[in-house]
RNA sequence: CGGAGCGUAGCGCAGUUGGUAGCGCGCUUGGUUUGGGACCAAGAGGUCGAGAGUUCGAAUCUCUCCGCUCCGACCA
C-alpha cells in the first residue's frame, strides 16, 4: 500500500514538547505519533496506530502459535464480579454507575470476566485452554507520566489459562514464557525475563519481562557476566563484609548523645558504618509493632519486608515507637524488644553495634542468638556494585520499562468464582489459571527509548510505520513526482507498506521529517539522480547511502534483508 | 495523598511599578527559491485556565476552584 504524506494526519513538531522528559514521549509526540489528551490519556494519531497495531499483531500470531484463542470481553464489569474476588476495593479501579444506580467498574484487568465465562465448562475434557483478547483497561492511577509509560487508559493483550493440574499450568506457563521472548525478539526489543513480586495479582511465580531504557520506573539489576537478572525490588546482592572491632563476651553499653544517625554513631565510635545496625520499627495493618533491622550501611527494601511479612504495613509513628520501645528513635535496638524483631541475613553473623532502647545509649557487641533472637530475612536494598548471588560479580542498575509480566494464578480467581471441573472419577475440583499481560504501547515506547539518535526515532522493520519512506523532492513537479510514485508502486507492488512525501516542502524540512518519523529504508527521489535513472536509498539505522537505478530499488531491499 | 512548579495564539515563550497583549516557529495569500528545517511582502489567529474580589481600570494584586508537569508515596 502506498499512503501519500500530503493526505496523512502527521502533524511533526519542530520543536520537543514542554514538559516531555523521556525520549520516547519527547520523540512519539514531536513525530506526530501521539497527542495527549488529558492526565495518562493519550490517542494515538494514524502513524503512531499503524505501529502500535504492528505490534499487536506480532503478539496476536505468537499466541496463536501457542493455541491461544482470540476473544473479546467488555471493558464495562458489573462490580460484583469483582466483588466475589475481594478486589473491589483495590484504589486504582475507576467506578461508575449507570442510569439506574448499578454499579460497574472499567476493568484494569479480565481474570474476573474470563473466569466468569469458564465457568460455563465443567470437564476435564475441556482442558487445558488459552483465552486472550486485547482490550483497553481503565487504570485510576494516582501518578500517570512519562507519555506512554504510565498511563490511565492503554491496551493490553491478557491471556488467561486453564489446566487441570500443576504440571498443566507449568506447561501452559512456559509456553508463554517461550511466546513472550519470541514477541520481543521480532520486535527487536532487548529485554530481561526477571522473576518478580506477584503484587495484587496473587499466585505463586511469576517473570516480568523488564526492557531497558533511558526512561522507565523498574530498576533491572542485572551482572555483567549475565548470570542474573531481577527487579530491584527482589534483587539479592552480596555487600562487602564489615571490618568488626575486637569481639565482646556479652553486650556493653556505652553513652551516645545526641547521636541519631549512623554516620554519627560510626564516626562517634570509630568502627566502621557496616558493623552498626540500623533498626527501623514498623508497623502492620492489624496495629503490632515490628523491627525491622537492617545492617547500618544498608536501605530497607520495604517491598522485600511485604513480602517476609506476609502482610501490609507502614513506617511506626514516633508515639507508637515509644511505646513499643520506651526509648526515642535513633537509639533503638533488638536487645529486650519484646515484639516481633525481623533481621536481614547480613545480621547472622557478626557482632554489630544496636540501639539500646534507652535514648542517648547504644549497645557495642551484640550478636544474634546470644543476644537476641529474630527471624532472618533478604530485607535489604541491593545498591550497585554488590556482589552477584549467582556468580560474586558486581551487579549493575539499569533504569527500565515493564513491557510484560505473566502469572501462574493457580485456584487465587476460580475458587472465589466457582470456576471447577469434573475430573475422570467425577470428583469436582478448581481449575488452575495463569494470566499473562503484554503491553503494546509500552513496547512502543521501550522500542524509542531504546533506538533513537538526536534526529529521531529508528524504528526496526517489524513494528515500523512504514516500511519505505519515499521521499519526492520537489514534490509537486510531475518530472519528480512521477517517478516517485513509480517507484513507491513498485515497492507496494512488492509487499512493502510506502509512505510517499509528495508534499511540496523544501528537502530539508523531508529529510528533517523522515528522520524524526524514523521509517527504516528511505528512498530519495530527485532532480540531482533522476538524470542517471537513479535513487538515493539509505538505511535510517546505519545511515549507510546507497545510489541505484530506480527499477532495481526492490531487488536492493529484499537482498540487504 | 505529601512536596515543588507551570497555565498568555496550533507549538515554544516574553509581558517591568496595574493603563486594555507581543515575539519566534507553524498557518493563509502572492512572489523568488528548492539534495538537510529558505527569503521577501501582505494576512488570519487570543474568553491571558475558571469564578469571585480590590480598583476609574487587572494577563499583572487578593481569594477560591480547575487543569497539567516533575519528585515522593502508590503501582494488575
Amino acid at each position: 500500500m502506498v499512503r501519500r504524506q500530503s493526505e496523512l494526519f502527521l502533524p511533526t513538531l519542530r520543536d520537543d514538547p514542554a514538559d516531555a522528559d523521556a525520549a520516547s514521549h519527547r520523540l512519539l509526540v514531536r513525530a506526530g505519533m501521539i497527542r495527549q489528551v488529558s492526565a495518562g490519556l493519550w490517542s494515538f494519531l494514524p502513524a503512531g496506530w499503524r505501529v502500535h497495531e504492528r505490534i499487536v499483531q506480532i503478539v496476536r500470531e505468537e499466541m496463536d502459535a501457542i493455541g491461544g484463542q482470540e476473544m473479546s470481553m467488555p471493558v464495562l464489569t458489573p462490580i460484583e464480579l469483582w466483588e466475589k474476588t475481594a478486589r473491589d476495593g483495590i484504589p486504582e479501579l475507576f467506578r461508575l454507575n449507570d442510569r439506574a444506580g448499578r454499579r460497574y467498574v472499567l476493568a484494569m484487568t479480565h481474570e474476573e470476566t474470563v473466569t466468569f465465562h469458564f465457568s460455563e465448562l465443567g470437564s476435564y475434557r475441556d482442558l487445558p485452554k488459552i483465552l486472550y483478547h486485547f482490550q483497553t483497561k481503565g487504570r485510576d492511577e494516582p501518578r500517570s507520566r512519562g507519555g506512554l509509560l504510565r498511563v490511565r487508559e492503554f491496551v493490553m493483550k491478557d491471556a488467561y489459562t486453564f489446566d487441570r493440574d500443576e504440571a498443566g499450568l507449568d506447561a501452559s506457563f512456559q509456553k508463554h514464557a517461550r511466546a513472550y521472548e519470541k514477541v520481543f525478539d521480532r520486535c527487536e526489543l532487548e529485554v530481561f525475563a526477571v522473576q518478580a513480586e506477584s503484587g495484587m495479582m496473587g499466585g505463586s511465580e511469576s517473570i516480568d519481562y523488564l526492557a531497558p531504557s533511558g526512561s522507565g520506573e523498574n530498576t533491572l539489576v542485572t551482572c555483567a557476566n549475565g548470570d542474573y537478572a531481577a527487579d530491584l525490588e527482589v534483587a539479592r546482592g552480596i555487600p562487602r563484609s564489615p571490618t568488626f572491632p575486637e569481639r565482646l563476651e556479652g553486650p556493653e553499653e556505652i553513652a551516645t548523645p545526641g547521636i541519631g544517625t549512623i554516620d554519627e554513631l560510626a564516626g562517634f565510635l570509630g568502627i566502621d558504618p557496616a558493623a552498626t545496625s540500623k533498626a527501623m520499627p514498623v508497623t502492620r495493618d492489624d496495629g503490632t509493632v515490628v523491627l525491622s533491622l537492617i545492617r547500618g550501611d544498608d536501605r530497607l527494601e520495604e517491598a522485600k519486608l511485604a513480602a517476609a511479612l506476609g502482610s501490609g504495613f507502614r513506617l511506626s509513628t514516633e508515639d507508637e515507637i515509644r511505646a513499643a520501645f520506651g526509648a526515642d528513635p535513633g537509639s533503638l535496638g533488638p536487645v529486650g524488644f519484646r515484639g516481633e524483631v525481623i533481621a536481614d541475613d547480613m545480621l547472622r553473623e557478626g557482632q554489630f553495634v544496636a540501639g539500646a532502647n534507652r535514648t542517648g545509649w547504644h549497645l557495642r557487641g551484640v550478636e544474634q542468638g546470644r543476644d537476641f533472637t529474630a527471624r532472618f530475612a533478604d530485607i535489604r536494598q541491593p545498591v550497585e556494585g554488590d556482589g552477584c548471588p549467582a556468580c560474586g560479580g558486581r551487579l549493575g542498575f539499569q533504569t527500565a520499562i515493564e513491557v510484560g509480566h505473566i502469572f501462574k494464578l493457580g485456584t487465587t480467581y476460580s475458587t472465589p468464582l466457582g470456576a471447577t471441573f469434573l475430573d475422570e472419577d467425577g470428583v469436582e475440583q478448581p481449575v488452575l489459571m495463569g494470566s499473562y499481560g503484554i503491553g503494546p504501547g509500552r513496547i512502543m515506547a521501550a522500542s524509542v527509548e531504546q533506538r533513537h539518535d538526536e534526529h529521531g526515532i529508528v524504528w526496526p522493520r517489524s513494528i515500523a510505520p512504514y516500511d519505505a519512506h519515499v521521499l519526492a523532492l520537489h514534490g509537486s513537479a510531475p518530472e519528480v513526482l512521477d517517478p516517485a510514485v513509480e517507484v513507491a508502486d513498485l515497492l507496494a507492488g512488492g509487499g512493502l507498506e510506502v509512505l510517499l512525501d509528495d508534499r511540496a516542502q523544501r528537502p530539508g524540512e523531508k529529510f528533517a521529517d523522515a528522520d524524526l518519523l524514523g521509517v527504516p529504508i528511505r528512498i530519495t527521489v530527485g532532480k540531482k539522480t533522476l538524470d542517471d535513472g537513479a535513487v538515493d536509498v539509505r538505511l535510517r539505522a546505519t545511515g549507510s547511502d546507497d545510489r541505484i537505478p530506480r527499477e532495481t530499488v526492490l531487488n536492493w531491499i529484499e537482498e540487504i534483508e
